[in-house]
DNA sequence: CGTATAACCTGCGTGC
DNA sequence: TGCACGCAGGTTATAC
């Protein structure tokens, strides 16, 4: 599920919950979204520590604690969550880390599949981390995106959900965004005229406002992504019938009628 | 440089 | 009811 829009109300949940709240207890009911780091050592880092102003980069979260301390940073693969709980609600089955802060409330990291995971950082880990990522979809200007992709033989969709070229575009957004803009996902990227790059970086801005505001990429029936699921899903604006095929891996949906 | 594939891990729906 | 299989909004290593 998570994408930028999910990862951004993930952000908002760690800020209304965490920020400048004190640990006072961590606990790591399963060990195996651990990435780098021991509960044990996660815990002492933790605990006694106030967490600092949570920021995101793409698909990351991260809160730094202390002034001078590590940061934690939270991946949510295909199936993570982060909710703001009061102790008394029941753990759901794939709770896998739970932080107590001072206040009384519970900071829960969830995850089915446990694909990604959190882990603690040093700056320059941080660093590395984020010049590994392209600029994050959400504040990319026109001028950039377009140098970007320009240059890029491969199919579009492969360009925009390349991390390390955008970062925080996900199978979802791409394929709305690709159908909104009219663009066919597997056109080489570099082929795209000024016209259509400009219309992509629109669409993109339209279609990330909206999903960040719904916390989500939202099924609407207006959107393409309200159709996807549907086995013999149409176009909700031509009536054309949907294909579905893959690109660099991913399902991807499209519309012939209006992708080209 | 690019693409495709499997792998990581879990659960759900489908078809036999 | 059981079981194999394919699939899922992500990332990474590896082979071509």
């Amino acid at each position: 599920m998570p994408e930028l829009p999910d990862v951004e109300g993930f952000r908002r949940v760690l800020t209304q919950c965490g920020k400048g709240r004190t640990v006072e207890d961590v606990e790591v009911r399963d060990a195996g979204v651990l990435r780098g780091v021991t509960g044990k050592k996660l815990r002492q880092e933790l605990k006694g520590k106030r967490l600092g102003t949570a920021w995101r980069h793409g698909k990351w979260l991260f809160v730094p604690v202390e002034e001078d301390g590590p940061t934690l940073a939270f991946h949510f693969g295909m199936t993570g969550s982060l909710r703001c709980c009061s102790p008394d609600e029941p753990p759901e089955t794939h709770d896998r880390i739970s932080i107590t802060l001072d206040g009384g409330q519970e900071l829960r990291y969830c995850d089915q599949r446990k694909l990604q995971g959190v882990r603690l950082c040093d700056d320059a880990e941080i660093e590395h981390m984020v010049n590994d990522l392209g600029p994050d979809a959400r504040a990319v200007p026109r001028a950039e995106f377009e140098e970007l992709l320009s240059t890029r033989r491969g199919a579009v969709k492969s360009a925009l959900m390349d991390q390390s070229v955008i970062a925080g575009l996900g199978n979802l957004l791409c394929d709305e965004i690709l159908w909104r803009a009219r663009v066919h996902p597997r056109t080489p990227a570099r082929d795209l005229d000024a016209r259509a790059l400009r219309g992509l970086h629109t669409r993109m801005g339209r279609v990330l406002d909206t999903s960040v505001r719904a916390g989500c990429v939202p099924p609407r029936r207006s959107w393409l992504t309200g159709h996807r699921d549907e086995s013999d899903g149409v176009c909700p604006r031509c009536g054309q019938s949907l294909r579905s095929s893959r690109v660099s891996g991913r399902r991807t949906v499209w519309c012939p009628g209006c992708q080209n």
